[in-house]
DNA sequence: ATATCCCCGTTACTAGCGGTAACAACAGTC
DNA sequence: GACTGTTGTTACCGCTAGTAACGGGGATAT
């Protein structure tokens, strides 16, 4: 009865085959950007298609999977920069950074992580399902700044609603800072760090008018 | 000779029909989502596809049309609110409010406004062209911000710099916040406008942390 | 009046996409 | 040796964006 040996010894060659899969879209995907089609993946894999679906299920699947894999990586390393021994202002500057440094490494990835091109649900549930649409990644990343948040800063009654609140907008200042920068890059990126970091410790707040109409 | 009057009448007609079928556009992209199809937009209109075509060349054509429609609607709505004459956190909290009002009266326009399902250029340049895909709305309010406060807002030497980063991290703070809000509905809109103005205000800096572990 | 030109509109097509059904070949199990 | 499950194939479907190629009608020029 060697049925428990086999079939383990089959799931495992299937995750290494899933694996390999992975990795030759992960090429392709680098290379074409997130409008990779199905055939070039499997070309590259040197399969065909029929395959892919077996593994993924449909594209949205294989790019979930795919999405998963970088987004746990960048997640692990935000979480080092947020959990580092120093003072919160060095903490957020060091977070910010090390998001901004990820993204200049690997643009084409961090592209397809944003914009994973409308995948996954073509749920023809017409009506208002607005939710979900913009990349997983930065739901998933405003999430755990909020729970990081509400677990370590005082603010007072309601805490809970405010901190989600904050992690979702921190996370899209740095993203939309982030994705702007990208593109012209008209400063370091120490300077666009501390411009960020400047914003959220109320540099707006303390600036006076300045002379000429009505102030901001 | 009434070549002159003749061009002219046909130019106007042109424009006329031109904004009979953005207006169909409008229609099915609020019923489909963005990524309705340039046959239902012909049929909408009562016409097919090659015509659509030779009035906007191509998808990405008619869909920068299309938004710049709305994004000149929804530009105009907000620098009113930014212009208005009371304090400065007031008019931050109006334009805040405004822009959440906008995308929670027509989810589906904003959608589409945010994501173009790959709109316009193919650019098949390889390389780093990570500039421009996200949405051009969002570049848009950013840069336009940005020059608002340039021009309003004491920040002291490389203020333009730093003005138009915050221009474009205020922008992304919310609509990250908008967008996670429009999905779960988990406060009521002024609440959601109170917490993100108090971030920008500094409260994150006065915060004191919270007793076991390090602090944020 | 006739011929010219130009624009609106059509039908019919291409190439490529995501996705699937049907079938072939090989493994290990009974 | 028969059975079963996995891996792979080819060939197809329905859809999309986009494009000829052609027909008809109204204004213009002679």
């Amino acid at each position: 009865m060697e049925t428990t040996r086999g079939a383990e010894r089959q799931r495992t060659a299937a995750e290494r085959r899933r694996r390999e899969l992975l990795e030759a879209a992960d090429r392709v995907v680098l290379r074409d950007g997130p409008q990779a089609s199905m055939n070039a993946i499997a070309a590259e894999a040197g399969i065909t298609k029929p395959i892919l679906y077996r593994h993924f299920g449909d594209k949205g699947g294989l790019y979930r999977a795919l999405a998963k894999r970088h987004t746990d990586a960048l997640l692990s390393a935000l979480r080092a920069a947020l959990d580092a021994p120093s003072e919160r202002r060095e903490r957020v500057e060091a977070t910010l950074d090390t998001y901004l440094a990820a993204i200049e490494a690997r643009p084409q990835v961090y592209r397809f992580l944003m914009h994973p091109s409308d995948d996954a649900a073509p749920s023809p549930e017409q009506g208002f399902d607005v939710g979900r649409h913009s990349a997983p990644l930065l739901r998933r990343l405003g999430e755990e700044l909020g729970k990081v948040i509400v677990e370590r800063v005082d603010l007072g009654p309601e805490s809970e609603q405010m901190a989600r609140i904050w992690g979702h907008g921190i996370v899209g200042m740095m993203h939309a800072a982030g994705d702007w920068w990208l593109g012209d890059r008209p400063c370091s990126r120490e300077q666009l760090v501390r411009s960020l970091a400047d914003l959220l410790w109320g540099r707006l707040a303390e600036a006076g008018d300045l002379p000429g109409g009505q102030g901001f």
